[in-house]
DNA sequence: CAGTTATTTGACCAAATGGTCAGGATGTTT
DNA sequence: AAACATCCTGACCATTTGGTCAAATAACTG
């Protein structure tokens, strides 16, 4: 606890600017993922700057130095996981097939808890303790992001291809599913004895909830074009 | 934010020993009650004992004096939440029906959650942070607790009365979809526009809930008794 | 090469952290 | 009233917190 990181002062391979921006690129790069490693962990009040400059192998005053401070940092790494977000299931149309649509959040949901899960721990952790940096974004975009997809629920609904359910409890019924095994991935490996959640892990886990999920909720499987 | 709480010295509605340990009991009710909230909000190590004594109107001598450390007290709470947790469907058989069970199931856990939704808070970022204090009942009582009733689930499949759905999986659908509505009740209200999730809510989410997961995994409803 | 800019980092700071403790206040019991 | 136990809390402590700064170093540019 008491022992510094000790980095070798002529540690050649980090040190110094190497052409364009390139050093700013990576030492950014690694603080951020450094960065979300910790306030995934920790919550944004547990997190404290001297933690993640040591997952990060550099002093914290390098760390301040690029990121201007703790509050930024964090700030930061919300918007970059609100993007990835955001870029999901972009483009549905009430033409699609609700089936394919469905199956296509889910397993898109799931990649995303799967390829950035301290993103997704971190972005939970904000929620848990009331939002308080995100609350434009639930109130404005993702409120937005998410009644459009409902609207198009509702539409397959009125044409009998699928049950009458509320489409907002639907979504929410798929993320909390999907996030789970991002979010509470220690009580999965605890309940399951298991010490890693496997590719096939998750192709399991995905088929699975799209199977009770569109059953669920009176899908028809694609195959058979309406009109 | 450098005020502090300037409690009476001579609040006699509090000071004092009155009888018995009613004191103790109280001020304990009360402590655990606010540490809960903010244990909840912040996390673990978020969490200050200064920010606890005075959500709970003391200071923070008389919040040690009761409950000895930060640690145990933490303990304490997650210990009260999974007396809660471990208390739920506690008795089901093969013989029970399957309908009934697993709406009971979503019903009791909507209302576990909705009863206590700093304690569910405060699991969840238990669970998020890694577990560090909760491995070994993830490892044990949980893990216990979830394959005696996956096999019943099981067995319930064998004899037709569901669909061959993986069980575990199956819990952890329904553990997902209504531990979602108190840990991430930030989103919820953020994206519904509501400023509150009402009774009446409460009891429309369950009833979606168990429309979909019942039917999902081919649930018959209840009625016709077998064999 | 010199000049300019970007990077690195230890020393430092005020505030907050978890925790201890002595001593006083408030009761109950005999 | 004396004795005893519980309760209360301000003062205090070592450590950690987020953040600043100046001086050193490294790299790019003319």
């Amino acid at each position: 606890m008491s022992e510094l990181p000790t980095i070798e002062k002529g540690n050649r391979s980090r040190g110094g600017a190497d052409g364009n921006g390139a050093t700013r690129e990576r030492n950014e790069r690694e603080i951020l993922a450094a960065a979300e490693r910790v306030f995934a962990q920790y919550g944004y009040r547990g997190a404290s700057v001297q933690a993640i400059a040591e997952a990060a192998g550099l002093p914290k005053s390098n760390v301040l130095y690029y990121m201007g401070n703790k509050r930024g940092l964090y700030v930061r790494l919300l918007e970059r996981m609100m993007a990835r977000w955001n870029a999901l299931l972009d483009d549905i149309s009430v033409e699609d097939d609700p089936a394919e649509v469905l199956e296509a959040f889910i397993r898109s949901k799931m990649q995303l808890s799967r390829r950035h899960p301290e993103g997704s721990r971190l972005f939970a952790a904000e929620i848990l303790g009331g939002a308080p940096f995100l609350q434009g974004y639930l109130r404005g975009e993702l409120r937005e992001w998410v009644h459009a997809r409902a609207k198009i629920f509702e539409q397959w609904a009125e044409r009998g291809l699928m049950d009458p359910v509320d489409p907002v409890w639907l979504i929410f019924l798929i993320w909390s599913a999907t996030q789970h095994y991002a979010d509470f991935e220690a009580q999965v490996l605890g309940i399951t004895g298991k010490d890693e959640i496997s590719d096939a892990d998750v192709e399991r886990i995905t088929r699975f909830l799209t199977q009770v999920i569109l059953k669920g909720c009176g899908v028809r499987p694609p195959s058979a074009m309406p009109g």
